[in-house]
DNA sequence: AAGGAGATAGTCGCATTGCAACTAGTGCCT
DNA sequence: AGGCACTAGTTGCAATGCGACTATCTCCTT
């Protein structure tokens, strides 16, 4: 019953936030803003979030602990860990962190068709791309800086990870768009 | 009635593919494998192919060129591109190219809760994630190494690009992983 | 005190994707 | 003739992405 689950990056965050202490969905979706963890788990659409706790429910892995009643609010069920699901996140932070998984990220599936457009065309686009990475990693860094002194740095880890690859990214814009820029990089074009 | 169609790696390349010549499904995904694009377009589970294509036709994009009906081979259905397909695959081509987009890979989730587990299991799953990253990277260098002279380098940018970015992930591992051995890097843990 | 902006909290529906199973024919080997 | 692998395409379900929608509450303005 638990081993039909599929992990995913939201249903690893809510385990791990409910490991950390029993609390209701929209407290889970706070701390992961709170913490910046947003910027690696897509909390921005709800409708994802109340639907991966309903699941993790369903197989068990979490258990509601409490139906608060305020007034005011609507009703808050307060969900904790069970001992299943500390397993299972346990399970899924070990396959994810060891085994690369393969993604289909939209980028290198574009690139891969580059040929279609001028190398003119080509050397605007790309230029634009290291901008905005340029804009990405300054948000990293802004990030990495503020926290620093009082909290372990593994805390920050996964931001010193996007730094170091979207720093290697616009590397090699920047050394694309200069090949392109001299002419080392061309090719020619069917139609304009 | 085109305007309502979300682009995606695996759209985009039949696209690529039929503005290149008209073909029947099948043939996109022979074409895809063999000229390595499978790399970065997901095309090992057909399914998405065919649905792929059912939607760009419904959408105008492509049209049915011909209908061959060898007497083994079930029908097959040769699409071309057609004129607002030319227009829509500049757009996402350029879209996809000049702007980042937000995904969400597995392994940034995972290594935000690496403070979940004790330092000694981090260090030995990171070094385990180094090495498969090594053997894809010797994977790419020799894809790279096998096609060069006769074909134009833009044919094979995406495997440039996916090298950078794998040498870099490789890399900071390599960096998190001495840390965690030397004892630069550590964290308490709650439970073992 | 009324009105509106913005944050809080949650739901619905649809298009798309990922994944696995299933059909069916064809060529090859034994 | 039987078994196996490859070719070619289909079906269904679970999960995800994305946008729209409902309500309430708080704070600020007028």
């Amino acid at each position: 019953m638990s081993a039909s689950l599929r992990s995913s990056p939201l249903a690893l965050t809510v385990l791990a936030l409910l490991h950390h202490e029993p609390m209701h969905p929209y407290a889970v979706q706070r701390l992961i803003k709170q913490w910046g963890k947003d910027q690696v788990v897509n909390v921005s659409q709800r409708a994802g979030l109340y639907r991966t706790i309903e699941r993790l429910h369903a197989e068990g892995l979490i258990a509601v602990r409490e139906t608060t009643r305020d007034p005011a609010y609507p009703e808050r069920t307060v969900y904790e860990l069970t001992e299943a699901g500390r397993r299972v996140a346990r399970e899924w932070l070990d396959q994810m962190l060891a085994v690369p998984k393969q993604e289909f990220p939209q980028f290198p599936a574009a690139l891969s068709h580059l040929m279609m457009i001028p190398p003119a065309d080509a050397l605007r686009l790309l230029e634009r791309r290291a901008e905005r990475l340029a804009e990405t990693k300054a948000g990293l860094e802004a990030a990495l800086a503020a926290q620093t002194d009082d909290l372990p740095r593994v805390t920050a880890i996964e931001s010193e990870y996007l730094l170091a690859v979207t720093d290697a990214e616009e590397r090699w814009l920047r050394s694309i768009v200069d090949d392109l820029r001299a002419g080392r990089l061309t090719w020619p074009t069917a139609d304009s």
